[in-house]
DNA sequence: TCATAAACAATCAGAAACAATCATATTGCG
DNA sequence: CGCAATATGATTGTTTCTGATTGTTTATGA
């Protein structure tokens, strides 16, 4: 067995499981420990993995940290004024007792926060939003089923007749990651596809987005703006793009309290 | 078991409930108390956990539990030892790679610890334990949807066509109110509800009940003894329940490291 | 307060993992 | 074909870890 080999093995076994020792990987290349051994040196000054004592580790999850994949952590702190302010405004539309759905993202995990003291049944493909509700509010939380994906923290299942087929409300929220002329734009396919499974289960789609991402674009278009009932942002909106939504028949709610913001506004052309 | 295994067994014991104490940890990782005791101490340097007098406890706050209703955290401790080595014993029927469904209860939610080195596609109706897995596991977790019921702590769809269906692996994992010559029993129809799903989604049934389990009665039977593949108890069994599966056709697997309960199965008549 | 048990710390022998070395095998090239 | 360069495997001695034992400290109840 080749070096190239062995190394394509090991650093297989190490992705896999958090931990693989160097009898494991003796017994899976047929080599000798200190060849192993060699080879997670190597891959260590490499930096493709971390030797430990008793054999090797992947390199990314140092300890994988609760639930949140990193591009959700990171999300979840940009822009978090507007994107609290205007998850108080989505869950403001709400009364008690009326169903709803909340679409996964880092802008609707928000709402969970002024969720606390309601009593509402409430439908959701994220995993974080349906464990806060369910720990901090004494809302009726309802789940979709399947595979949970911890990159995108969502539930996904790729079928057909799932439970999610037999839920209905009103109004679903959610987020997107841009905003255009052409629609809804999101930036994972994933997304696309539990968005699209969620959005013919409500009569409104609401839409939070905070006023930057009017700027962003994408390839992947979700739905055209008139599947859009509302769409929420904050007081950072261009008159431009109000007038487009308008133009589209959205109705726009510009929640208050999230600051101006005049310099991101005037952006050097 | 290696250090890192070991460090990842007590985190993971230290989250699911305020304090882990040393025995607990040594019986989980069959390991010396000094060994626990040295391990402890590492993870408090490293501010990964807090040591105190007895054992170790989650260094983030105090955040209760409002996940676990009640019902849910006094069973918890009740056989723990017993329901541990069980779990243990679960764990070890799998391997790697190999697709399993656990359904939902105490018993069964400690299987999470031995779990959390594994890397398999599990799919459980279970909050908890999908909550567990996903954060201190690597194993790929599949929901069931439906609405989650906090008492029994399961997610249940009252619809047929769910993602359950879609779901298949040689074996499902379950614990019970009571085990009898006519069967599974259970006290909760929702529970008999949620079972009755998955119970059909695997070739064997596995069912993980402490040796009180057969002095329990119940009026809803779940299924007979004949769709039980394996029992797993613990060392207090009697011969005569022993009897009984043996005449049923079902193997038996007595836990080991469960110390015999002599006192508690010579009842006072 | 004292007695008792539990939890802890310290120590040491044995085991496992490791590093260093050398002998052998494989490969590439003149 | 033979030689050199490299890679591999075995051997050795060293380091590190683990588990048992001992004695000390801390909590608990009479």
């Amino acid at each position: 067995m080749h070096e190239k080999e062995r190394h394509r093995i090991i650093l297989s076994a190490v992705q896999e499981r958090p931990v693989a020792t160097v009898p494991e990987l003796v017994e899976m290349t047929s080599s000798s420990e200190a060849t192993i051994r060699r080879d997670i040196a190597a891959l260590h000054v490499q930096k493709r993995l971390r030797r430990v004592r008793g054999g090797a580790e992947a390199i990314n999850p140092p300890q994988f940290v609760g639930l949140a994949g990193r591009p959700f952590s990171v999300n979840e702190t940009m822009h978090a004024t507007q994107k609290r302010a205007i998850a108080r405004a989505a869950v403001e539309m709400c009364s008690d007792g009326e169903p709803i759905i909340i679409n996964g993202g880092t802008t609707t995990f928000q709402m969970v926060h002024f969720l606390v003291n309601r009593r509402m049944p409430i439908f959701t493909n994220s995993f974080p939003i349906a464990e806060h509700l369910l720990k901090h509010s004494k809302n009726t939380v309802m789940l979709s089923g399947g595979t949970i994906y911890r990159e995108q923290n969502i539930i996904l299942s790729p079928f057909e007749n799932d439970v999610t087929r037999n839920f209905y409300a009103r109004r679903m929220f959610m987020g997107a990651q841009g905003l255009g002329p052409l629609g809804l734009m999101e930036g994972d396919p994933l997304l696309i596809q539990a968005e699209h499974k969620l959005i013919d289960q409500a009569d409104e789609v609401v839409v939070l987005v905070d006023s930057s991402k009017f700027r962003q674009r994408s390839s992947l278009i979700l739905c055209g703006l008139s599947r859009i009932a509302t769409v929420i942002t904050d007081e950072g909106i261009e008159d431009r793009d109000a007038k487009m939504l308008e133009a589209a028949g959205v109705a726009l709610v510009v929640a208050p309290g999230s600051q101006p913001k005049a310099e991101e506004s005037a952006l050097p052309a």
